[in-house]
This record gives structure tokens, sequence and C-alpha cells, in this order.
RNA sequence: GCCGGGGUAGGGUAGCGGUUAUCCUGUAGCCCUGUGGAGGCUACGAUCCGAGUUCGACUCUCGGUCCCGGCCCCA
């Protein structure tokens, strides 16, 4: 009986892998230039951890399951919350700014489309400690120079939910959500009959609609026509001259939502070609969510790439070494073992593990694309000097073994 | 939760209500235990699962499942 693995769940094989690990590499590399710690969390939480965070309406969402205590466990379906609870737990104490960034698995019970997995991962970054606009600024510029160096060519939008919280302050919550959620769709005629339906003010109206057209450089004064000169404008502005300064790319776009209460401020959001439906490669923005989860009054900001959509577009090959094949006969078998574990200090090197004739040996080596065959057979033996043959020229030089792995390494 | 398209060896495929289920590729071995890529030979290996219709189902019908795309959702 063959075992298929898990819905919306991949094997990755080693060719994919490799690509995959050399990204995250690459990932890694950056943030860590900007002097972010790597964290880890556990891969399952209690499933209060998120109701809190996100409602009890994300159960359905999640791989939740009790365990044997008979506690609501799930897999962890983002990492943000996470991040926050160990602050809480743990970090508290700690000297701010925190500077932290995580790379793992997420699980979410979906249904599985283009760039969307039941298992998936996800890399994120997290500011913990600053609300100003430097930091909001730092977040996005990195975000950008992550998803730069994977190669790809991002969309960036750039918003600040005060500026549309501001229109709405005396609207109801359960009404500002819906009209949030309508903006965030983008969905004009959704938008127009909702209005209708609660029978919005016609200045509320106006102005919304003005509002979240606005793009380009003169976005800022026109909000300030609209709102006249308030404390968030002020702040986005602050934000938009700081991202000047890190030379980055973007669109006003103050119709970003991002559905829930806990962001505060800044939001933003990437988008890719090339991925369907699923086009946002990274999202993020300023939040309070630490007081949620029983911490202080910490302010943050972060974001999250979608690692699987990243490697749907990424084209970057991991770089290649030179792959040694060691051929030998049966009577020096042994000697080859011992060249191959002198080699392997300074080069990736395979042996014969099948009782192969000299011959398939060889042959083995070009099918698995062997750079190089190293002989090691009686005349070798005996000679002192290894014949190394060069697969793709055929040429063959007879050397000693450290001259050997020289001649290796600088091809 | 909803809508559409799919599922034949490891990968890619052909086919038909009754075949020994086609071909390519792959893997292992041999021709050929001191020189690879070509060729020949041999072996391995498949009708997604279940029910129904039928004398007979890979083929038709239904249900499920998985894959692909989309809707909803998207922390």
């Amino acid at each position: 009986m063959k075992v298929s693995k898990p819905r919306g769940t991949r094997d990755f094989l080693p060719e994919e892998t490799a690509r995959r690990r050399n990204v995250e590499n690459i990932m890694r590399q950056v943030v860590t230039k900007w002097g972010y710690k790597e964290v880890i969390t556990p891969t399952f939480e209690h499933l209060e951890l998120f109701t809190l965070k996100s409602g009890e309406g994300v159960v359905g969402e999640l791989y939740n399951f009790s365990d044997k205590g008979n506690r609501d466990m799930t897999l962890r379906p983002e990492l943000t919350a996470p991040v926050m609870r160990m602050y809480v737990n743990e970090m508290q104490a700690m000297s701010r700014p925190l500077k932290l960034f995580y790379f793992e698995n997420c699980f979410r019970y979906e249904r599985p489309q283009k760039g969307r997995f039941r298992e998936f991962w996800q890399f994120g970054v997290e500011v913990i400690g600053s609300n100003r606009a430097d930091a909001d600024a730092e977040i996005i510029a990195l975000a950008t120079n992550m998803i730069e160096a994977a190669g790809i060519k991002g969309d960036l939008h750039v918003g600040h939910l005060g500026i549309i919280r501001h229109i709405l302050k005396d609207t109801e919550d359960e009404q500002k959500s819906k009209i949030m959620r309508l903006v965030d769709k983008k969905d004009d005629e959704g938008l127009d009959n909702y209005f209708e339906e609660i029978n919005a003010p016609a200045e509320l109206r106006r102005n919304l609609l003005e509002l979240i057209c606005l793009s380009g450089s003169d976005a800022i004064a026109k909000a300030r026509e609209i709102l006249g000169d308030i404390e968030e404008i002020d702040k986005f502005e602050e934000l938009l001259t700081l991202l000047d300064a890190y030379e980055i790319d973007y669109n006003v776009d103050l119709s970003i939502a991002r559905g829930l209460d806990y962001y505060t401020g800044m939001v933003f959001e990437i988008y890719a070609e090339g991925l369907g439906a699923q086009n946002q490669i990274c999202g993020g923005g300023s939040y309070q969510l630490i007081s949620l989860f029983g911490g202080g009054d910490v302010p943050s900001t972060g974001f999250g790439v979608g690692f699987d959509r990243i490697m749907e577009i990424c084209e970057i090959q991991p770089p290649k070494e030179n792959k040694v094949v060691i051929v030998a006969t049966d009577d020096t078998r042994t000697d080859a073992i011992k060249v191959a574990t002198k080699m392997r200090n300074e080069l990736t090197v395979y042996i014969d593990i099948m009782k192969r004739n000299f011959k398939t040996q060889l042959s083995h080596a070009n099918n698995i694309e062997a750079d190089y065959a190293v002989i090691v057979g009686k005349k070798e033996i005996e000679s002192g000097k290894l014949t190394v043959k060069n697969m793709q020229s055929g040429e063959q030089l007879q050397l000693a073994i450290e001259e050997a792995i020289q001649l290796i390494k600088s091809n």
C-alpha cells in the first residue's frame, strides 16, 4: 500500500531543497547585516494565543488538536503572535529596540491553490519597542532589500491606517471594520452600496473616496487638503521622507487596510507578477499586540515574507561545486577510501558502494555529472600518483593527492 | 465551504466495453572487472480508491480522494 503525503504539503527533492536553502541563506545574510537576530519558537502553541490575536473565527483555518492532557493546541499558523508571546514571557527586560527575525514553517487548514499550501514557510522580521517612523522606514527598507536580494522585482505599496481611521473616528466599530474591509478589497461598488445602506454622511463618503485614490508625490498635500493638519499625516510624511533617503520606490496607497484591529499606523504590502491570484509576497506594518498577551504597552513593527511564493518566481541557482568520483578496483578499495577521506577535507567526493566494476563506476560518474573522476587503481598505488580525469574534456593527468586537490579546487 | 479541469509504471505518454495494456525515458544487471557518454540483450515497474451498471469495466455512472486553476478567506 502506497502512502501519499498529506494534502497541501510538499516533498522537496535534492535540487529544489538546495535552491530553497540557498535563497533562504541569502535572505538570512541580508537581515543579519541589518543587525537582526534569529529566534525559534515552538511548532505548536496553545490555541488561545491565536484566538486572542485573530478571534475565534480563525479556528476553522487552524491545524488544532487536543493533546493527551486535554489541552487545546494548534500548529502555528504564523509567527508574529509566537514571537510577541516570547517577548512577553522572556524578553521584557532587554534593551530596546529588539530586532528579531525568524524563518519557519507554518500550517493553515486551507484549500490549496497556486502559491498557497497547508504547510508553508514564512520569513519574518519584527522590531519591538519603537513607534517611530524611523522603525517603520527601516522595516520597509529591509523588506525591500530582502526581496531584491532574492532577485525579485516587487511592487511596494505603503499606507497609513491612522489617516483612514481619522476619517472614520465617529463611525461605530462594526461599520468601521466593514468599511475597512471593503476599502482593502478595492470594492468601490460594494463600498457605495454600504454607504447607502448605513446612510453615511456625504462628507465622509467624499473624503474617504478621495483619500483612497491618492497616489504619487502630491498625495500628502492632497491628504492635508482633505483632512487638515493631523498628526498621522505628519508621521506618514516623515516616513516617506525616510524612504526617499533609503532610495526606495514606493506607491502611496491609503487603501491598504490589512484587516485586523491591532495594526496601528504604517501598513505596507509588496506584490509580484507570475503568481496568479496569490500575488502578495510580503506584508507588514506597525502594530500593538504585546498588551494583548499580558505585556506592557510596547509598540512593534514588522513584516512577513511568503517564502514559497518567492521561490515560485525566484530564478537564482545555488553555486555549483566540483563533484569528484573516486574510481577503484576490487583490490584497491581500501586505498580508495583513504584517498576519499583525505580529499573530503576540501572537496565533495563520491565513492562506489555498489561493488561495481571499473567501467561501471566511471559510467556512474558520468551519469551523476561528476566534474572529475579520480582513479585509484593498482598502477596509481604503485606509482604514488593518482589519475585525475576531467569528465568534460576527457583529459587525464597523473598527480600526487595534494596536486589533485589543488587542481580540482581551482577549476 | 463553493465552482471548473484533471488522475494509465519513478517521469512523460498511447489505447479500447473483451489486448499478454502501447511507446519513450528511468533504474538494476549483462554484452564489457583499467576508462564514461553510443548500441544490443534481460529484468523491474502502472490503469487513484470504493460502489454500481454489465457475461465482462482502465474504458460507462455515482461517491470519495489527490493534483491544477479560481471564488471565499487571507493573521
